[in-house]
DNA sequence: TAGTGGTCTAGACCACCGA
DNA sequence: CGGTGGTCTAGACCACTAA
């Protein structure tokens, strides 16, 4: 059996601020998620149950529920009626954001470069019009940029962004090659929240052998985003296609 | 502005069963969800506010509250303090288990065909034991299967699974024939909890071209998948290949 | 049988939004 | 300013698990 000795008073002691502006509940669940990660409550470790953690932090019990709650969608606890709760072993995290290949890739310990190859504002076409669900010929930001890691090429990366964006002043080619595109809107206060993707492949052709450093018929991985803000307004679609030889996504996932 | 009218009586009533073992939030998250389902509560539509709601249906505030967070995490509402809780656009619903290839293609209206063409149970290969995390030799049920759709192959899947499931006898060839494994291993009483997934391309060998019905150097999609179940002990992996020219990925992502 | 998490209640105060 | 959702409390009862 995965038994281990109960824990509270061997965690480094929580003084909850209450004049932050941060919940309690989250300064809790941060505080286990940092000894989580810092093997202070190892894989497998038993939880104090939540009378007696609310007792220990002058808590109340739903309060405590609600961080052990966080933790068990982040996918860092293990909750059973009549049983108690448990650190988890190998640790799959629902990801917090949407990713991006710039911070994929960086988190990756590789360095990303981005070339700008086509950064317009022109009217949309009827494709793009359609998915973004807007009147033919708005205007719409268009963007193609080239994705490198370490020295070869990776993606070539196709964007349509609406074009009344708050930010739209702030994706200047500059910006973009040296931050990710959610980077910056995310920055400008644009709120992803939703998206739809669709993932493929094809071999290449000739130009896009040509530009990424491939052969001709080379697999390639394609993948075709739309995003939507909190509002469940089209904001962002895209068409990319990554070198199969080079990258592949990595996906965690976790059950509801 | 999207400005509706505000709701709460226009809504079919609402009886809640005090008797029945479904908790009263869940019964509440059902009906409302159904009703936006249905076109009662079509896009856009403002709510009755959390006090009024909790009055009309005779329920306390903290549970209405608990019924409207279970559907702002599916995606079905937003919610804005001072302001209130809209239902939302386009419907990117969270997807409630892992995706099983068999259930999307029966939920794409397909018409799935499976054929075992491997199923034995033997020691576990040394790069198998690694993934899955056992002593090399220990007995592993390897399983590869032929996935057609409207009578063409779509992918051959190839899994490994530990030996010791406690439904490890229901995995029949048969069974395997008619239903997808994720069904069996739920039906079992495995529960998945989380999986690790890497995705994929790369051209077509000759045996896979024979088996799949295509050319050789065609394009394929391949994923790996290494799935967990609750106490975080991985319990199954699978490597397999699609046929590109035939399937994609589609994928729904919401931000926490 | 004792202990756990799951659900539910009736209050309270606050931060934020829009008019 | 009034109204909204966000947070927090201190209880209560129940279903499930394990010994």
């Amino acid at each position: 059996m995965p038994i281990e000795m109960p824990i509270g008073p061997a965690l480094p002691a929580l003084v909850v601020d209450r004049s932050s502006p941060v919940p309690l509940y989250f300064q809790l669940a941060q505080h286990l998620e940092r000894a989580i990660d810092q093997g202070q409550l190892p894989p497998d470790t038993m939880l104090a149950n939540e009378i007696q953690l609310a007792g220990q932090l002058g808590l109340s019990r739903p309060t405590v529920r609600r961080a052990m709650q966080y933790l068990v969608d982040k996918g860092l606890l293990v909750r059973r009626r009549g049983v108690g709760t448990r650190v988890v072993q190998p640790r799959v995290r629902r990801p917090l954001q949407l990713t991006s290949l710039h911070d994929d890739l960086l988190a990756g310990g590789r360095l990303p470069r981005t070339r700008v190859l086509s950064n317009v504002v022109e009217p949309a076409k009827p494709d793009i019009a359609q998915v973004l669900a807007l009147p033919s010929g708005t205007p719409v930001i268009s963007l193609v940029r080239l994705r490198s890691a370490d020295g070869r090429p990776i993606a070539r990366l196709t964007n349509h962004l609406l074009g009344d964006l708050p930010d739209a002043r702030s994706l200047t080619t500059q910006a973009l090659e040296q931050h990710g595109l959610y980077a910056l809107l995310r920055a400008a206060g644009v709120v992803l929240h939703a998206a739809h993707q669709s993932i493929g492949a094809r071999p290449a052709t000739l130009a896009e052998a040509r530009l990424l450093d491939e052969t001709k018929g080379a697999a390639l991985l394609t993948m075709s985003r739309l995003t939507f803000d909190e509002r469940g307004r089209a904001v962002e679609y895209g068409t990319h296609v990554y070198v199969a030889s080079r990258y592949s996504f990595e996906l965690s996932l976790l059950n509801g």
